[in-house]
DNA sequence: AAACAAATGTAGCCAACGCTACACCTTTGT
DNA sequence: ACAAAGGTGTAGCGTTGGCTACATTTGTTT
């Protein structure tokens, strides 16, 4: 009889956390967001993301337990050095995909929007292949 | 002062519905699977997933309600028509992707897990650039 | 036919991520 | 100094997706 394709692994992977994937997004934001206003504040994260400050505040509350970020009641919200290191890692790695779309060819709204999306789900194998092709404007070329 | 990155619009894409996700992730499976074993049971997409049988009748039992899928008490699962139109097109979309990032260099079982991972996040217009790009061994051109 | 194994269903628990409504603190402006 | 406005916290609710434990049905094997 045939065997079933079943490659749990895969999916393992697909879906390891939601949770981190949710570090990541709002660690970046933070990170984006004191650059851009010095301080980064609740409500700031929440129309960031188009969430109520609800939402957001229980996320943070999250990251500060998981030492990803720091605050005090009615503070502004700051990284820690963990969390500094992982914003910086991911916009590098967003910055990467995003500029591997525009490099194949898209618009940068639509690689604004797709790299926020494909960010979580790129290998580092991916990433250095992305790398190198906009380096080069050209694909791989087994080195 | 300066104004706050402030993109909703983007991550109200990007994070749309992962039940959606979720849902296109079932139908293309029970499309596989049924493809591979004649017919689809429980435990097959439990065992696919790597989830719970009761995660996966829980999953099963919403997407009946949309419309998706068909099945009875301790009886396979079907595709309703609208369940094998959306698991084509998504079949279709992700041997895009994967067949994208091996032309770009990637090994086949590392293109399978991104693959899965992206499927999900990338609009019409980077499959089409992803087609055109695996259908030339190319780059775009604008064309 | 009875017994056993496997598949499915159901109950009930947990966590993440949405929300509204309401309370409380801070900041601002008069 | 005080009132209004705005930011933050908390309570409580809904949905999705994960689980274990246990009941039930189906199918197989003796």
């Amino acid at each position: 009889m045939p065997q079933p394709p079943s490659k749990p692994t895969r999916y393992q992977r697909t879906r390891k956390d939601h949770s981190t994937e949710t570090a990541e997004d709002y660690v970046e934001a933070v990170a984006e967001l004191i650059d851009a206003n010095t301080q980064c504040r609740l409500v700031d994260l929440a129309q960031y993301f188009g969430v109520s400050h609800v939402t957001a505040n229980r996320i943070v509350a999250r990251l500060v337990k998981q030492g990803l970020l720091r605050t005090e009641p009615y503070k502004p919200i700051e990284l820690t050095l963990t969390g500094r290191r992982l914003a910086k890692s991911c916009q590098e790695r967003h910055e990467i995909v995003r500029s591997f779309l525009i490099a194949i060819g898209l618009d940068s709204a639509t690689a604004d929007i797709d790299s926020e999306g494909i960010e979580h789900h790129v290998s580092p194998q991916t990433v250095e292949l992305f790398r190198r092709f906009v380096k080069r404007g050209q694909p791989n070329s087994s080195d």
